[in-house]
DNA sequence: TGTACATCAGTGAACGCGCGTTCACTGATGTAC
DNA sequence: TGTACATCAGTGAACGCGCGTTCACTGATGTAC
């Protein structure tokens, strides 16, 4: 039984948490046009004035809701690594189960996740968010090989086949659920780029 | 000098094909967000109900404007497969870098043609111009082997890999004006595929 | 322990904005005779 | 060749909608004394 007359405080607690996962589910349910102040603040439970005020504005309230993503993206990454054998290439192939993992459970939050413009780009927490995700793809991709140049150009070519693999998943372009045949592997994708261990 | 006191025809002319160019036009100039109705009969010179009479609404423009959109892709892809050297190859590489000047010249139109949301997916004329597009890639892979399954594996690693990079060059993720070394190139990245020709 | 006061998180009403849609209409075009 | 009429592309005014922002305010909290 719910309680009845509860005086709601005026103080929330822990608004710019409860925002957040507002913004975060509202992303999920309805895609990119639906995370608006208005709509967090109902399902946050305050006033619509109340994000505007406690963020700045709406691209204060979207540069909290992607420096969270970008921590859980690389939490998905970080568990599925942790989760696979340890040689670098169950490492590597573990990292794109989680990319994968996180790019269909955040569909929308991976869409515009990589997108600057929607943040301020001072924040010093979702420049920190940002950094920790990127690092996980430079640290799975150190113990190969780079035969093409440096290890940037073998950390964007693994990043790239990820991000357009998940891109066309999202539109539609790749249906796996769709098919007659064996579902399109993600890693046997990766597995073309033939990285070797370096050594 | 401009034509004073002239009479603007009620008929319009062309209103179909000026709406399509409006739109594009405001798609380059202001992304997603400016391709409204009301942008798009301004820009076209028509009172701002004449695009949602003329089309069934919004969503008929947007098919419309990515059915050409699909045409002018395909077409770029053509042109820079016919002036490549006559082999798979070179063909291969002149596809990409069709693909590639579309992406950069369409940025905004780039980002939403593959989303078979946005259009009437019964229409006619758009599903013949996306698989004008999708048969370019399709021709283009044939000449290959596909060690690691059937064709289909190796037009979507292609296709992939071009769709992730151009992506990650429109959100400043890739940033070839901002680099010492030399510009990634996306070929460089498609040969890491190593695909070999059948035969 | 109690009181006065400063701080500031959240309120609620109001504002203007641009949007897509609707609909009775106008006037140009084309056709039947 | 001329007339009557049907068609229909585009008009313009009106509608309601949800949005972000602003701002004077309220009331809870915490601190100084």
């Amino acid at each position: 039984m719910t309680k009845q007359n509860e005086q709601k405080p005026h103080h929330h607690g822990d608004l710019s948490e409860a925002l957040i996962e507002a913004g975060i589910s509202l992303l999920n349910e309805g895609g990119v046009d639906a995370l608006t102040l208005r709509k967090c603040a109902a399902r946050a439970g305050v006033s619509h004035a109340a994000p505007a005020h406690h963020f700045k504005g709406l691209k204060g309230l979207m540069t909290a809701i992607i420096t969270r993503g970008f921590l859980l993206f690389a939490d998905e990454m970080n568990v599925n690594i942790a989760a696979a054998h340890d040689d670098p290439k169950s490492r590597l192939h573990g990292c794109c189960i989680g990319y994968l993992k996180f790019s269909r459970e955040n569909s929308a939050l991976a869409s515009i996740i990589f997108d600057k413009t929607n943040c301020y780009n001072d924040d010093e927490k979702w420049n920190t968010a940002a950094d920790s995700a990127y690092q996980v793809l430079i640290d799975i991709c150190a113990p190969f090989n780079h035969p093409y140049g440096d290890a940037e150009i073998t950390q964007i070519a693994v990043w790239t086949m990820l991000e357009g693999y998940v891109n066309f998943e999202r539109k539609g372009v790749i249906n796996n659920s769709d098919r007659n045949r064996k579902p399109l592997d993600i890693n046997l994708l990766i597995d073309m780029l033939k990285l070797e261990i370096a050594g």
